[in-house]
DNA sequence: GCCTATTAAATTGCACACAATTGAATTGTG
DNA sequence: CACAATTCAATTGTGTGCAATTTAATAGGC
């Protein structure tokens, strides 16, 4: 049988046929295009996605934030101090609810908006696709990203 | 103008909307979705892609396994070592060529292959996509990835 | 053949991700 | 109202990713 073993470019055996490695490798690129726009602005991947949250809407708990990024506590309590230090961002108990943290912009956390506004421009033509392209495999991903939340959670 | 702003829920500042954010965090729901069957055989996500690549070639030097995964020594060599620790790989210095290090696979890091050859099939289903979906999505994503290491190689 | 440039792996330092646990505040139930 | 269950953020510990540097070995130019 000609179409079986490592040796055939089809494999499934290949790493390179592995869709979940094209999904990791991509995200890495990803993080690595960014990296010199971002650096300018001072901030990390993550934390610029932080920032988009923020710019998004003001006075978010640290929950809706890591419901919005799907990230926890323990990766979003260390990043946003990060932020705060940098005097982008405030941190402040809910006096409602003393469970809750309250993040807000700083003036020059909202004033970095419109520096941050030729990122995704920038970005798009990087990715070298149109926008009818990246609005479909943007939609394609999330629909796999939601099936393999849900089979997270099935398996509990 | 109604098609402007962040309410528009097809704007281009909401962070759903960005193709960036649906390749981060569908990598993130990945990595995820693999760890309690990976798990269950001692491996990281990462791991198992190093494993992978070396069941389908043994003996190769971390910069080959390096450039099939895109990765450097500085993630590589601390993620082998741990492999080693595991009893899955060896590692021993090209007595050619002194600068590189061969990496090998032990008797118990070989027969691992059979125990992780339902892994594939298991995470096949989770992804919930057809294989013809799958492969192409996988080349999509393998031409964007392409085209930002192209764009950060044009950079410098 | 000598000396410079390049290459390979390791190391260092920083910033994620995430599982698991902790501690404090709030909710739900009888 | 008491009190157990839940929720939220923080903390702890492990394992990546990656930039930058270091060390050692090889390759290249003259």
């Amino acid at each position: 049988m000609e179409t079986a073993g490592a040796n055939n470019p089809e494999s499934l055996l290949k790493i390179e046929n592995f869709l979940c490695f094209a999904i990791y490798s991509t995200a890495n690129a990803v993080t690595r295009a960014y990296q010199p726009r971002l650096a300018a602005l001072g901030l990390t991947y993550p934390q610029y996605l932080a920032m988009v949250v923020l710019w998004e809407e003001e006075n978010q708990t640290v929950k809706a934030i890591g419901d919005k990024l799907s990230l926890d506590s323990g990766t979003l309590t260390p990043l946003l101090k990060r932020l705060e230090t940098a005097g982008l961002i405030t941190r402040r108990r809910d006096t409602v609810d003393e469970r809750q943290v309250l993040i807000g912009l700083t003036a020059e956390g909202r004033a970095m908006r419109d520096k941050a506004e030729s990122v995704p421009v920038a970005m798009g033509k990087a990715f070298g696709c149109t926008m009818d392209e990246a609005k479909g495999l943007r939609s394609e991903l999330i629909t796999m990203r939601d099936n393999l939340v849900e089979s997270i959670e099935g398996a509990k």
